[in-house]
RNA sequence: GGCGGCGUAGCCAAGUGGUAAGGCAGAGGUCUGCAAAACCUUUAUUCAUCGGUUCGAUUCCGAUCGCCGCCUCCA
């Protein structure tokens, strides 16, 4: 049974789905403007965790995934460039898909783009406007939130405590709103602004919340069933959405809300503003793997801050290959009868059991890969003893293909197949080892090290690998 | 000031009212021509500090110290 932390009710809750093994998800992407730190993709990746692990409880999963384009930087950028904001953002948006990719998630069932739903934003925000959630100043359309007395639900933010205190009269020469807590859904511009979109209360570019809601309730429903993100994102942002969204339909928004805790660095917030940030494409410069970063952000539960070290991800790294090795091993290891190791058998279904206990928990992906660390261990103690039946390394490879359905960590099987020239190297060696010619047969191990490959003797043979 | 979170071995950390998962690093060993890989053993009488509740607390409660985030600006 799987359970989380919803956000929204502030309790673990029991998952059920609007729909019977139909699960429709919204994450909120990034702004498609430089590179997104690896914070960022923290979220992004325990999202692509998530839309796995839902996929294999069996469900069918719609995720919708938005990049975000509409941004007073990309706007400003692509004015001075004078080129549109499709064109500004093109390579933005290449980049991004890019690094997604590297770091092994499966691409999203509907990535939309804001620039291109303005017509479902305004829909929203006429509906706004006739029920009273929305009003006209100068100009500008503002939500109002004394209309939404729920206004508040997500954060928990108590405003009657804030600094500046709630209930004092606002400048209104200063907000021109209502209320200071009122937000902008339409922002008036000039005939000669460009970009801006033609509206019937307007000329304008929306506000920086309008078009989640927009995309969201397009592509899943009005309702739906999962809203994740980051931490950052909680407020304003979501809150801002549930707002509008219900205002606007009088239906829940999203049944549970999930949000991923920070990176931090030293102790300290990664993020943009404090430069204290490196993005995927810096740390695999320094030589990292995309697999080990993978590793290294899944391996603290997202409900929890984790604290980046270098130190740590260098140990992913040697984590990862270990991993990779057992896949390699197993794949390699001569199998010497048919027949099924029943002791293993259970071994890996106990494996498989606390992989699923843990993932039910609240996605502890720090207890489900200890769960594979475990049945690794036992295994490789197992195989060294009495080898490998039939049936057991089918088993075996199948289990590893089922952990990486989800996870994502053990990356892409090497191909075994040698070149000739290589090959021939590695035959010369082991014909100089028979002679007992062990000079010779270290040079060609140190040649093909050059070359990348490392060398292992087993008894089964050579077993070699890329480095 | 309001709200929320965190403090567990050298590092990253999971976790629970009944006596501390896992990974990395370190040490010793097995194996090997030597390596590599793998495996085995080992590394916290203790979970920030001080009290309280309890037969028993790292786990619950209170206080203290330290750290992080959000609070109608900055998605």
């Amino acid at each position: 049974m799987l359970r989380f932390f919803n956000t929204l009710s502030r309790q673990v809750e029991e998952f059920h789905p609007l729909e019977e093994g139909k699960v429709r998800m919204y994450i909120c992407g990034p702004t498609v403007w430089n590179f997104a730190h690896i914070g960022n993709f923290r979220t992004f990746v325990f999202g692509d965790v998530l839309r796995r692990y839902l996929k294999f409880k069996g469900y069918a999963v719609t995720h919708a995934f938005n990049l975000t384009d509409i941004d007073d930087r990309i706007i400003n950028e692509a004015a001075a460039r004078n080129i549109s904001i499709d064109e500004f953002t093109a390579p933005y948006i290449q980049y991004f898909w890019e690094d997604f990719d590297a770091l092994g998630n499966e691409r999203p069932e509907v990535t939309p783009r804001a620039t291109h739903h303005i017509a479902e934003m305004i829909d929203i925000i006429l509906k706004l406007l006739e029920n009273g959630h929305a009003y006209e100043s100068d100009g500008s359309i503002y939500y109002r939130i004394t209309a939404f007395p729920d206004y508040g639900k997500l954060s928990k933010i108590n405003f009657s405590g804030n600094r500046d205190g709630g209930s004092e009269r606002i400048d209104t020469d200063k907000y021109d709103k209502e209320d200071a807590r009122d937000f902008a859904l339409w922002k008036l511009v000039g005939p000669e602004d460009e970009p801006g979109w033609d509206a019937p209360f307007g000329r304008g570019r929306p506000g920086w919340h309008i078009e989640c809601s927009a995309m969201a309730m397009k592509y899943l429903g009005e309702t739906f069933d999962l809203h994740a993100g980051g931490m950052d994102l909680q407020f304003p942002h979501h809150e801002n959405e549930i707002a509008q969204s219900e205002g606007a339909t009088g239906k829940q928004f999203a049944k549970y809300w999930l949000h991923s805790e920070f990176l931090k660095i030293d102790d300290v917030t990664m993020s943009k503003s404090k430069g204290n940030f490196f993005t995927f494409r810096d740390l695999r410069d320094q030589g990292y793997s995309a697999l080990a970063i993978r590793y290294l952000l899944l391996s603290v539960p997202t409900r929890k801050q984790l604290n980046f070290t270098f130190e740590g991800l260098q140990g992913a790294e040697s984590t990862v290959e270990r991993l990779r090795s057992f896949r390699q091993r197993i794949t390699e290891t001569k199998v010497y009868d048919f027949g099924v190791n029943s002791v293993l058998a259970e071994r890996v279904e106990a494996s498989i059991r606390e992989f699923t206990e843990a993932m039910d928990d609240d996605f502890n992906t720090a207890t489900a890969l200890a769960s594979i660390h475990n049945l690794v261990r036992d295994v490789n103690t197992g195989m060294q003893r009495y080898g490998l039946l039939e049936q057991d390394k089918e088993l075996l490879l199948e289990t590893i293909r089922k952990f990486d359905s989800v996870l994502g960590i053990f990356g892409t099987a090497d191909e075994s197949s040698l070149d000739a020239e290589i090959e021939a190297l590695v035959e010369e060696r082991q014909e100089a080892r028979r002679n007992r010619d062990f000079a010779r047969s270290d040079e060609i191990r140190d040649l093909l090290a050059e070359k990348g490959i490392i060398l292992e003797d087993t008894k089964d043979g050579v077993r070699w690998k890329r480095k």
